[in-house]
Order: C-alpha cells, then structure tokens, then sequence
DNA sequence: CGATACTGACCGGACGGTCGGTCGGCTTTC
DNA sequence: GAAAGCCGACCGACCGTCCGGTCAGTATCG
C-alpha cells in the first residue's frame, strides 16, 4: 500500500495527518485509480473506510477536497524526488539514466496515486487545482528538458528538438501506468533501466557499440 | 472531423449508416474525448446533436451502445490501416518506420473517437465489449513485435525483450494523445518520424553515424 | 463541561432510461 | 385520385435511482 503520508501536505497547524485521514486518502486514491474519479461516490469511499458518508464529510469539506491533495501532492513529489536524486554536475546521460529509473522508483512506490493523479488530470481538464499543479508538473518536464540540453552542449546527446525529445522521454514513463504489473517479471525500475538503454542507444543495430558499453552502468 | 462513417461498422442490412447515426457518433465521440465517458449524459448529446433525448435512444438503445462502436471500429481500424501500409518483404527499420508514421496518420485522423476509445478503455475493465476488442488491440501490437523479431532475426535491431521493446515504441505513439496539438507546428506523422529515428538511432552522440544515414529516409 | 468522532435521515438535482403520442411522407386499396 | 393504413423520426413528460452534500443529534473522552 502506497504511504501517503509521505506526499501529502500537513494540515494547517504543520501537525501530521491523523490516521482516519490518511485512511481516507488511500481507500480514495486506490478506488479512483480503479474506477476513475466520477466511477467513486462518496458512498463507495465511505463505506470501505467503514464509516458513515457523514463522517467522510466530517474530515473532507467536498469529494474535490480529496483528490486534490492526492493530485497536487503527487505531482510535487515526484519532482521533489526526482530532483533529490539528480546531481547536476554528473554525465547527462547518468543524470538521464537516474531521472528516468528514480521516476519509476516512484511510480512504483505510489502506484494507486500516481494513476489516480494522473486520471484527475485527464477526467476534468476545467478547475480542479490546475494551476499551482500544472507549475509542479512543468518543473518536472523542465528538469528533464534541462538534462537532455546538458547532454546536447557536452555534444553527449544527439536530437533535433529537445521538446520533443523531452515528451519522447516522458511517453515510456507515463504509458507504464497503463500495463505495468508490480507482480511481473521487472521491478519498475529495472523497467526504466531498460528503457533508458533503448532511449540512449536506440534499437536498431547499426555499427555501434553494444550498449553496455556506450554508458555507465550500476 | 472525424470521418467516422469509415471506421464504423456497418448496419444489420449492410447499408451505410444513415446521416444521423453518424452524426450522433461524432457529436458523442467528441464529448467522451473531452470530458470523459461518464462525464457526458445522454442529454448533452442530444442537446448537441439538436434532438430530444427520447429521439436519441430511438437510433440507439443506451449510453454504452454509443461507445462501444467507437471503441471497436477504432482499434480495429488502426490495426488494418497499419497493416494495409506494411509490406512483410521489406526491411525492419522500414516497416517499424512505416508502422510508427502510419499509427500517428491514423491517430491524427481520428482523434476524437481515439482518445475516446482509449479513455473508454480505461474508465470501465470490466464489461464494454472488452473480448473482441482487445483481440483486436492484440493484433496491432503483435504486428509491431513481428516488425521487432523480424529485425532481430536479421541483425538489423538489437533489443533483450521484444515485448518490452514493443511496449516502448507504442508508449511514444499512445502518449501522444495527451499532448498533441494538431494546430502545432509539427503534424502526427512528422512526429512519428522523429520518434522512428530516436527509437532506431537513440538520442545518445556515442561513436555511431549521423542518424540520417543509419536508416533508410524517405 | 466542551470538543471531537460519528451517525441516520434527509435534500435537491442530475442521471440513464421509458412511455404515450404527434406528424409528415410513402404505400395500398378502392 | 383520394381515403386508409402504415412507419420512421421525433418529442415532452415522466420514472426510479443515485449522486454530492447537509443537518440535528448522539456517544465518547479528556
């Protein structure tokens, strides 16, 4: 079970969230992860808290007011934690190789939250939070953006467009969401491992070295 | 717009569908792709399509017969379009190129009842016509797994796992649906161009040829 | 005692879906 | 050729259900 604790915001008075709250938010975010977030009535979350949807209105002013901490508390995250483990003096493509494997480390660790997050996005594209979230999201993207363009100026990295090298990147990372099974065969970050091989050293097998040798590994 | 009379199945008797079914289809597909399935009610369709609810549930016997139309006429057309353009006798890399190029043609297309379908997907596992569809989805990506094995068996691609390989190639096709924007200065098929090349080629400057003469270009 | 945790009953409204019926155009019949 | 029969397109009104949300009241605890 995701420790939602971990990424969520402390209340008002910088106190620790209460366990029923923290209950509340995981039984929330594993159901919309599930069934989306207009598939989850207050009734639904309630009931699997086992308590009355009253008390659910007693912790939570609104079904709003629990996906967005989820939401918002996700999107910060991951850049915080991407961040944490970037180390701006290292090889872009070791910086590249830790984005992406810290990423999965993430999605990993907050799968439901992460799916439930990024299916508010999708669902309801008018008010919920947009902004101050959109602002983390873009960091993000930003943090990638700026690896790859480190690699272009050491001339480590060969593309066209950063940009669009940046959503090429981030494609493999978000789709993982859609298919990847904790229980297989690969831990998400052996995942990213994998991808980033197949990102930096692409898969045709044109005269170049094997991969194992164009860049580090752990 | 869409032109969704292409991708639709036909009716009982093999005629064409009529003006308003289609038009309903559109209208809908849009919506869902918008706002989600469960985020449009049979009164916004019909609102939009200029008819009272009771007429829209006279071409059609309820809300989930809209969709799973669109959903099964998509992913069953994006499988026969891709493979109507690839040639089984040609190289590796250029029928991986045509498959990327051809998906993003498609895509690009049709959009709406794309996203709609794909969003339909995710929103509901559990009834809507999921065992012909995904026989479906199925066939689209064991076509790119046979381009893969293909260019394995000749040398021509080096990958460990050809269905992780397959799940990252379409990762950059199926993520494009959250951010592509067709007024942008790129169309779908250059972008699966660029894609095919940092795919096949990798975004890292290692010791190998300049991307243009790595693969065939057109 | 007051504060907090909690409850069942309830509300207005939106949902998917149904029903009886109207209307214009096309056949059929004499 | 016109009356009769028919049919598909269409509609307003309505149904039961479930939704998000409210509220008065109770139990518990420091």
């Amino acid at each position: 079970m995701d420790d939602l604790a971990e990424i969520l915001e402390l209340d008002d008075a910088g106190n620790p969230l209460q366990g029923r709250i923290v209950q509340i938010f995981q039984v929330a975010c594993r159901l919309f992860a599930h069934r989306g977030f207009d598939g989850v009535s207050m009734r639904d979350i309630a009931a699997e808290c086992g308590i009355s949807k009253a008390t659910l209105y007693h912790y939570f002013p609104g079904k709003d007011s629990i996906l967005r901490p989820l939401a918002m508390g996700t999107t910060k995250s991951i850049f915080l934690h991407v961040q944490k483990y970037d180390d701006p003096t290292a090889p872009p493509l070791v910086r590249l190789r830790v984005f992406l494997v810290e990423s999965a480390n993430f999605f990993e660790k907050f799968r439901w939250a992460w799916i439930a997050s990024s299916t508010a996005f999708w669902s309801d594209p008018k008010v919920r939070a947009r902004k101050e979230r959109i602002a983390w999201r873009d960091k993000y993207e930003q943090l990638l953006r700026d690896i790859l363009q480190a690699g272009v100026d050491r001339g480590e990295i060969r593309v066209d467009d950063v940009r669009l090298a940046g959503r090429f990147v981030l494609s493999t990372i978000n789709w993982m969401a859609r298919w990847f099974d904790p229980d297989g065969p690969l831990t998400a970050a052996q995942v990213g491992d994998q991808f980033c091989n197949m990102i930096v050293n692409g898969i045709g097998a044109a005269q170049r070295p094997a991969p194992k040798e164009a860049v580090a590994q752990d």
